[in-house]
DNA sequence: TCCTCTTGCTACAATAAACGTAGCAATACG
DNA sequence: CGTATTGCTACGTTTATTGTAGCAAGAGGA
């Protein structure tokens, strides 16, 4: 059994079981900073750890850490050696159901 | 100044403040439950905060209440008296992005 | 070699968020 | 009056996230 560190617990995405994948996606979308990194890594854009927490307000490097583990495993993030992280194939196409939502971010600011 | 119950404290959403609608969302879709509720709130449902409560796991009500307080004051969602809870127009239109999704999750949990 | 820099990643203590259980006030029945 | 349901909150416990610091490994350069 390996050790394991304060950031590779809880691997388990909530949902995941229950046959229904939407819920499990839904959940680990839902955690923290997971969006935003998929935002951030848009356009085929290779960013290493720290430029990423640059990206994402200095967020901890823990949590970070934390979902890019998560957002690897679920084979939507890869690290790329002497380039950085990116999105997969698997990402990208999750990130194109994110361009609408943008556009639909400004309309739903102005509305406020 | 009115008092504050442990529920309605934090209102801020995170990014709000930096002229970029698109941050504000991501953080507020970021918090647990709301991408869930959003979802179980779909085709013009309208369901009690039990009901939901049941829809979303038996999830505790502290946070289902947070969220909910959160995605009304965002225009999202919207409570109405003797039906329960529903999508506004705005709120409707943002599930329009997530039905991709829901494709989407089908075919990357097959990947996994 | 040694020094320096950057990389990905982790430890750890502190804070904030979420959970679970219980229950309140208001409303609507009978 | 009882009873049941609604939206919502209190509160103590558990879990997640934050912030600061730093490690080991690799890539240069002197």
């Amino acid at each position: 059994m390996p050790k394991q560190g304060s950031a590779m617990k809880k691997r388990t995405v909530r949902g995941s079981t229950s046959g229904r994948p939407i819920m499990a996606l839904l959940d680990l979308l839902g955690r923290r900073w997971s969006l935003r990194i998929v935002w951030e890594l848009r356009d085929d854009r290779a960013l290493t750890s720290r430029a990423l927490r640059s990206a994402c307000d200095e967020a901890s490097p823990t949590v970070l850490q934390a979902r890019l583990s998560e957002l690897r495993e679920a084979g939507l993030v890869e690290l790329v050696a002497g380039d950085g992280y990116r999105l997969t194939g698997l990402g990208k196409e999750l990130f194109e159901y994110f361009l609408p939502l943008h556009r639909f971010a400004e309309r739903w600011s102005k509305s406020l």
